[in-house]
DNA sequence: CTCGATTTGTTCAACAATGAACTATATAGT
DNA sequence: ACTATATAGTTCATTGTTGAACAAATCGAG
């Protein structure tokens, strides 16, 4: 097989990788910026938003998902309980685990970010039509279970 | 309108982007992955790789393309020459320039990253036909210009 | 020509994310 | 019961990224 020559670029799905990724990058900013307004990191609003999606959730399961570093959800909590948003409670059947739930500012606050991300998406995916949607939310719900499944069977 | 119950489930196209989002942190870390055993890191590669495909370019349309700070840029650089994959010249035309290339260690390394990059791709890419592909593409491409069109537009 | 405004790149201080080491609780095997 | 193992969360040192301030070179309007 002669591959003395192979690019990149001729990698099948290359390209639209890089579409991808760089579309990535620019929403995490577009995003910062509207934000900004609120004093919220992008970082903050990802737990904010997922706490509201999930009350009671575990610092644990929400690391996981957002797939961060289990210790930085640590710090990003202990500021955002500072700041009077979320409370830490100690679980009653297991005293390692806290169960996260929002406060009533932090419910608010959360709701104006939502406003504000949901403004984002509309704007970026307003070129998209609905089915080319489905097939991007298909394509990539496929990619990530390639790339999980990849994970798992090599390391 | 009634907007109360108003959730940003609902709001068009966020399932999707939930989708593309998840599935490049996932590519970021499977990449990672792979060129551990290099001892390079993917901010290290993104630069190589760009010169590698643009040889003579300058740190300011690096930092563009890759879309981050020129500081950065120019704090890898450093790094990379001092690791003697790339060498900084100065532009005769103009002095405040450098212009970028890679060293013969260095054309060498980024050809093995590149080869660990396309099995990653092709991996992730495999359960998705070619006919998704270009959607994705040619989707995320109109993604990318709204917003950046956004971003000119509003500040 | 020349003075102000831009552009290229560097340095530095602040900050955010990580992995490793740690405490504490819980679970399972004997 | 008792030890070993696993899990939830925290702390900390290290590292990477950023924006602001800066120096040097270029451009442009008068």
């Amino acid at each position: 097989m002669n591959d003395l020559q192979s690019r990149l670029q001729d990698v099948a799905g290359f390209n639209a990788w890089i579409a991808v990724a760089r579309a990535c990058q620019l929403c995490q900013r577009a995003l910062q910026k509207e934000l900004d307004p609120l004093g919220l990191e992008v970082a903050h609003y990802d737990v904010l938003a997922n706490v509201a999606y999930e009350e009671g959730v575990t610092q644990q399961v929400l690391a996981r998902r957002l797939l961060v570093a289990k210790s930085n959800v640590s710090v990003l909590l202990s500021t955002l309980e500072q700041r009077g948003l979320v409370v830490r409670a100690k679980d009653k059947a297991d005293a390692r685990v806290r169960r996260l739930t929002l406060t009533v500012e932090g419910r608010r606050l959360v709701a104006d970010a939502q406003k504000l991300h949901a403004k984002v998406i509309e704007a970026m995916m307003a070129p998209i039509t609905a089915q080319e949607r489905r097939v991007v939310e298909d394509a990539m719900t496929r990619v990530s279970a390639a790339l999980l499944d990849r994970d798992v069977t090599k390391g």
